[in-house]
RNA sequence: CGGGGUGUAGCUCAGCUUGGUAGAGCGCUACGUUCGGGACGUAGAGGCCGCAGGUUCAAAUCCUGUCACCCCGACCA
């Protein structure tokens, strides 16, 4: 028989990660089936297989969010632009991506087509994120400091309008979830603040196996209006940083803007202290870019839409109706058993298609256990099982019994050597650096990672080392938070380009 | 938004320099042979050559404009 042509192929996805790193991530979107781009500039198409994955992110994320006291509502779409421009660094920072519509009525132009027709008085802004108009509501929704803490987030969509877009990494519109919340004390918004920024770290780590960089961005990265921002900041395959979600500490300076106001129990009037947090459907991307492999996604079992795939081997079988009777019997097993203290999602791939066809198709789309069952195998009562964290050339033989005794064990390890192994990469490649010509050796060419080096706060010092070398400081490090990677706590020391005292060493990297 | 590149079948692309009315592989459909690691044969379906102008007897091909996408940069919670 002819070799097929594509059995030379050594790996599903091309190119390799080696050989194109931001091809490869197109690819590997494109063979899992996440999403596509669409026929609207910069903005993509979320398949289900994608839609899914975001899906059970939202579904864990919600649960954190409502254990943690918040609660979910909905504000407009749209803002209006005045609303927009009460907060100075706000709009300055938003203003250059905003989407605006300026008219509400289409009628026939005459020549077959439509036009805009009726103008608005005042022009609306499509959300680039809500600050002023929940703030509007809040203003209202807030009179005594009986009302305060007030807790809520919304999950919605945003419209940024970038000029250079990449699937879920940075769509001109994207999926969120915004968190927005007033508080009677300075102090108790910082510590939601900080509330929200281990929340969304304990989501990537335990649930995404993302490890991050917990820390403050310095006062040029902040967001616009913003007074702190906390970040978390994780490492991709190719050792560029990926900023992945964002906890700010709003001081006052929305509270001012939209008259946030209450009473204290003093009888004066206040204004609030307001905190936001968000992180959105560019965590897919983060998803894809920690974990994936030459051969596609590789999805972490406590996010799979699937946790496992049975591909009934029914063809040349005696009686293909006992294989999938015994196929359906085996799902039926598995989604009486729990992972993760819920029912085990089962996909039951009947497709008449080739079982190569179809088993690369599962290996591309990250399904953490593959099962092959035919005749064979129900004579032995056993399942064909592979791993999505190994070789798919690596499967074996399990006894059906033993197999649903340990599929909850085996999902937890493929859960925690994803981590672990994106954890040793990141290792790899960090580095602690004392002198700034081993620092701008380190990110020459495309080398590089994250740099762990002392700074002493100028922010004109960063500025230079973003224009010279393409590097910027992801953050500046909560305690403990890269004493994993400095081997040690992060002591006070002399920045490596002005020789000026330093707190701590900050992470540099280049980045999404 | 600056620099570079690309738009031709669902996908990947050839054809363009030297204008003459549309191609390949994969995929898709049907049938047959196959099938435990991405099958093969036969027969089909499928394209206003991104879009709009212009030049020409004639434009995928030349010119102008425009839109989109990709890469690098700038920008960017």
């Amino acid at each position: 028989m002819a070799k097929p042509a594509n059995q030379s192929k050594k790996t599903a996805i091309s190119p390799t990660r080696a050989e194109d790193y931001p091809q490869w991530y197109q690819q590997v979107v494109r063979a899992a089936d996440l999403a596509e781009t669409s026929d609207v500039r910069g903005c993509m198409v979320i398949k289900p297989w994608g839609y899914a994955l975001w899906e059970n992110m939202q579904a864990v994320l919600d649960r954190m969010f409502k254990d943690t006291g918040h609660k979910n509502a909905y504000f407009p779409l749209f803002i209006p632009k005045s609303y927009l421009e009460k907060e100075a660094e706000h709009v300055e920072g938003f203003a250059k991506e905003c989407a605006v519509v300026t008219h509400h009525r289409l009628e026939a132009d005459g020549e077959g087509g439509l036009k805009p027709a009726g103008e608005l008085e005042e022009p609306l802004v499509v959300r680039p994120t809500s600050e002023m108009i929940i703030g509007a509501s809040f203003a209202r929704w807030v009179e005594s400091y009986r009302d305060l803490p007030l807790l809520i987030n919304q999950w919605a969509n945003v419209v940024r309008w970038e000029l250079r877009t990449r699937l879920f990494l940075r769509t001109a519109e994207f999926l969120w979830q915004e968190g927005h919340t007033a508080h009677a004390t300075e102090a108790e918004a910082l510590e939601e603040t900080a509330n929200m920024h281990e929340v969304y770290a304990r989501f990537a780590e335990d649930y995404m196996a993302m490890p991050v960089i917990k820390g403050a961005k310095p006062e040029h990265e902040r967001f616009p209006g913003a007074v702190d921002t906390l970040s978390i900041e994780a490492m991709m395959q190719d050792k560029k940083a990926l900023q992945a979600g964002t906890s700010h500490f709003l001081g006052q300076n929305f509270a001012k803007a939209m008259g946030i106001q209450f009473q204290g129990e003093d009888k004066q009037k206040h204004h609030a202290w307001t905190t936001s947090w968000g992180v959105s459907t560019r965590l897919v991307g983060g998803l894809i870019m920690t974990h994936s492999d030459d051969d596609g996604l590789i999805l972490p079992p406590r996010l799979a839409p699937a946790h496992v795939v049975i591909m009934p081997i029914t063809f040349k079988a005696n009686d293909p109706d006992a294989v999938l009777a015994y196929c359906q019997q085996l799902a039926d097993d598995l989604k009486a058993t729990t992972y993760d203290g819920q029912p085990i999602r089962v996909e039951l791939d009947t497709r008449d298609i080739r079982g190569g066809e179809k088993t690369w198709g599962w290996v591309k789309q990250g399904v953490p256990i593959r099962l092959e069952v035919g005749q064979r195998d129900m004579a032995d009562d056993s399942v064909f099982m592979a791993r999505r964290d190994r070789s798919p050339k690596d499967k074996a033989g399990v006894p059906r019994k033993q197999f649903l005794e340990t599929v909850s064990n085996t999902l937890a390890d493929i859960q925690n050597t994803l981590f672990e192994r994106a954890k040793t990469f990141r290792a790899e490649n960090s580095r602690v650096i004392n002198a700034r010509d081993k620092f701008e050796n380190y990110f020459k060419g495309d080398k590089g990672g994250f740099a762990l080096a002392h700074w002493n706060g100028d922010i004109e010092v960063a500025k230079k080392i973003q224009e010279d070398l393409a590097v910027t400081i992801r953050c500046i490090p909560d305690d403990g938070a890269v004493d994993d990677l400095l081997g040690g706590p992060n002591e006070p020391g002399k920045c490596i380009f002005t020789g000026k005292t330093s707190e701590k060493r900050v992470v540099w990297s280049k980045a999404y």
